[in-house]
DNA sequence: TTGTATACGGAACCACCCCTCCGGTTGTCA
DNA sequence: TGACAACCGGAGGGGTGGTTCCGTATACAA
């Protein structure tokens, strides 16, 4: 079933709506955060606010949507360099993708991360996902020895995100410092 | 001059109330977020808004009183290490106190290592204090041979209190994994 | 082309929250 | 104890932002 497909299939101009909404709305939570106003988000969409809360419900449900496509996104990056040849290289180079993973702010980022009970079941899944696609990243890594064994991929997710939340709080253009601070994570992660 | 002589010393129930409001919202913020509101802070310090408005005059003066009375102390934690027989001990001791310091959460922190300029002057230089003494700290873990030179203070500070928020968004009672975060941020810092 | 289900727009509604204002209360000093 | 300044409480103003409603417009099938 393609993902489009979503129920019955919308009509065209509610789908192109529905993409471009969801377009809009991830450029600006990424660049500005979740305070800015749903009826911002229309406005920039060039929609109605009605026709925003009919494809998505709620605020939420619309943010929901975005972190969810993002996670998939990166459990196919994941995916995509599962049978690479240097498998530290492999599971090094998709940290380091997440970390520079553009379009995604502070927000995105902690919902990413965060626990997921409060969201739905459909989040659940695409969590899981992402931890099976880095999971078998990671254990490839350890194999290799490369990577230290005592790690889960539960906690190099969140050693990722706080990572890439350290480097957005540092003053801007430390290039340097934000490289500095991914090495020391990825020191950390490697056997001694 | 006592921290308590404010402008004028205020009248004993003055004080009172104003530490109590103190005491209230940093508990409250650091269990719940800075979305709580100021009528539910005073509700709960057993005053009236009005009394809480004539303390702080405004949500964030009072959000940045508490995190500059916890920058202050931290500061102080750091300035008490400063002489220790041990450094390497010294700063990652710091380091663990700070990570598992009660009572702050995500807000808290995120003000704590933020970059500071949209604050006065007096954040910025609490900002500045905090990072002396853990420079100090990281100067002499670095000349004893325990810690990797290329890391300055600033660096040190963003990678752990992301690390603490990264590991609040842990799921519950999972406090191995969190000690493992820790020690593996812990051992990017080391020279290897 | 025409009919109908589907989708659109945006004014209006409503809940929430920060902050102000002022009549009543309390601490303090002579 | 009396008098005054300092302080308190909490109702309500004002503004913001999420959500709903419904008259109008549009896609698509026959």
């Amino acid at each position: 079933m393609s993902p489009a497909a979503k129920k019955k299939s919308l009509r065209a101009d509610a789908e192109r709506n529905r993409q471009k909404v969801l377009e809009v709305a991830q450029a600006t939570f990424a660049a500005e955060g979740l305070a800015v106003p749903i009826d911002e988000i229309a406005r920039r969409a060039g929609l109605g606010v009605g026709t925003l809360y009919r494809h998505f419900p709620t605020k939420e449900a619309l943010f929901q949507a975005i972190v969810l496509g993002k996670m998939a996104s990166m459990a196919e990056e994941a995916r995509a360099q599962a049978g690479a040849k240097d498998p530290g290289a492999a599971f090094f180079g998709f940290l380091a993708h997440i970390v520079e993973g553009s379009s995604v702010k502070k927000d995105l980022m902690e919902a990413l991360s965060g626990a997921g009970d409060e969201f739905g079941r459909a989040m659940m899944r695409a969590k899981g996902e992402l931890r099976v696609a880095l999971g078998a990243l990671l254990a490839r890594a350890q194999a290799a020895g490369v990577v230290r064994r005592d790690v889960e991929a539960g906690e190099v997710l969140a050693l990722v995100t706080a990572t890439y939340t350290a480097m957005g709080r540092l003053p801007p253009g430390h290039g340097e410092a934000r490289a500095r601070i991914f090495a020391i994570v990825c020191d950390g992660l490697r056997v001694r």
